[in-house]
Order: C-alpha cells, then structure tokens, then sequence
DNA sequence: GCATATTATGTCGAGTAACGACATATTGTT
DNA sequence: AACAATATGTCGTTACTCGACATAATATGC
C-alpha cells in the first residue's frame, strides 16, 4: 500500500504538527517539542532540509500569506496536502502495527 | 533516559527477533519478514552491517557454536545482551507513546 | 539608545545507516 | 548436473540527521 514509510522521527513530527492547521517553520520546531515534551528537537537542518523535500513530494503545500501588513517579515506557512494527510495516517496505522508486533514478541520471550 | 534512540526499523527488527532465544543471521531475516508479515524484508547488506555495528555497540553477543558436528558450515549465533534487551523494551514504550501523541494531534485535527 | 534574546529562515559539511548489487560457498532438490 | 535455498559477507550510492555557521527582523531589558 506505501512504500514511503517507514517515516523518520523528524518527518513524522513535522507532519504531525501540521495536522491540526497551517504553520510557519519555526512553529512547527516549536510546536514538535511540545508535543513531544521535549524529545523531538529539531534542528534547523533537519528542518528545513525535510520541507524543502516535503514539498518536493506534495504531501505538503505553502500557502503564501504575504499581505503586505506583515511588514515584509519572511514567515512562510506550510499545510498538508491530501497525500501528506493520508501518509501520516498510513505511518500512524503502521506503528500501532509494529507495537503490537514489539509487545507479542517481548511477552511471549518473558514469562 | 537514553540517547540511542529511536532505533532504525532495521535495528529495532533484528532485536525484537532475538528477543526470544539467539539465532543466526539468515534466520534473523527470516523472523523479522514472518514477524512483520513481510513488511520487513532486511537486506543482507542491512542485516550484516547492523550485527557489526550491534556487537561493537555491546547490544548483541556471539555465541560460538563451533561444534565440528555442525560440519564446518560457518553459522554464527548472536544473542542479546542485557543492554540490548533494556533498549529493545525502551525503543517498545518510546514507540507507544508516540503512537499515543499522534493518536491524540489526528483526533484532536479531525472531528 | 543600545545590547541581547527571540523569532525566523537558510546553507554546508560530516557522519550514520539502509539498500541493492555483487561475491562466495555449502546443502538440498529435481 | 543444474538449480534453489541456506548462509555470510563487501562495496558504492543514496537519504537523512545534526551541529555549526550565516543572516535579518522584532522584542525586551537596562
């Protein structure tokens, strides 16, 4: 059914993070820490090395809002496309997978 | 906790295959495609450069079951170490739990 | 007013690991 | 005798992460 997954760490959390609304890099940076109480910290060449790709691949879109009110100040935001929503879920489904998986496996070899 | 994770899939699979009893290279591969129902299919040139690297790291071990019964085909059985089994259970609950996180953003996103 | 921290985006080089191709040898099957 | 399966290994390419560095605007503290 995919043959992208399995996603890294940084992919997954920067797709994560954009399943709820649009954002801005550094959001996205943010919002990755939070979320993940500070285990996912992203660097900015992880970062942005990974959208720039991301974008390559359509599974997320930049929506340009440079109104002309934001003062020039470069923040582009970035949301998922269709694809990128159902490859989340798709990596989601199969993690769910390989935990059970990893838990069969551990309880059977520890009783 | 530990700063050795996440684990690549690679490595994660060969672990979990070994969690049960210790087993050669071939048979790890095996395992690790029925465990995952195919999804895991590991290269040679995964498998045997990740035990490299496993044994260097300690996670692994070799037992040597040399007995020249076995006819002199080369056949070399690893195993885990306690380390090795602390970061398999480890990289099982990191997993969970980010299975946990995005089980709640996709809820949270899509109602 | 000035310094510093924060927000914000980006490049570059180094290191790690996966992958497929290739190589080699033995055992089991047809 | 030929071929599939078992079994181990190397090598070069590719993908991705990471930390360091670079740049610029805004906001905060003194």
């Amino acid at each position: 059914m995919n043959e992208n997954l399995p996603l890294t760490e940084a992919t997954f959390f920067i797709l994560l993070t954009l399943a709820s609304d649009g954002k801005h890099g550094y959001a996205i940076m943010q919002d990755a820490a939070s979320l993940s109480a500070g285990r996912v910290t992203l660097s900015t060449g992880t970062l942005y090395g990974a959208l720039k790709r991301l974008l390559e691949q359509g599974w997320i879109t930049r929506i340009d809002e440079d109104e002309p009110d934001t003062d020039g100040r470069p923040r582009k935001v970035y949301e998922l496309t269709g694809e990128g929503r159902r490859i989340l879920h798709a990596e989601t489904h199969r993690l769910q997978h390989v935990v059970e998986i990893a838990r069969g496996q551990l309880e059977g070899s520890e009783l």
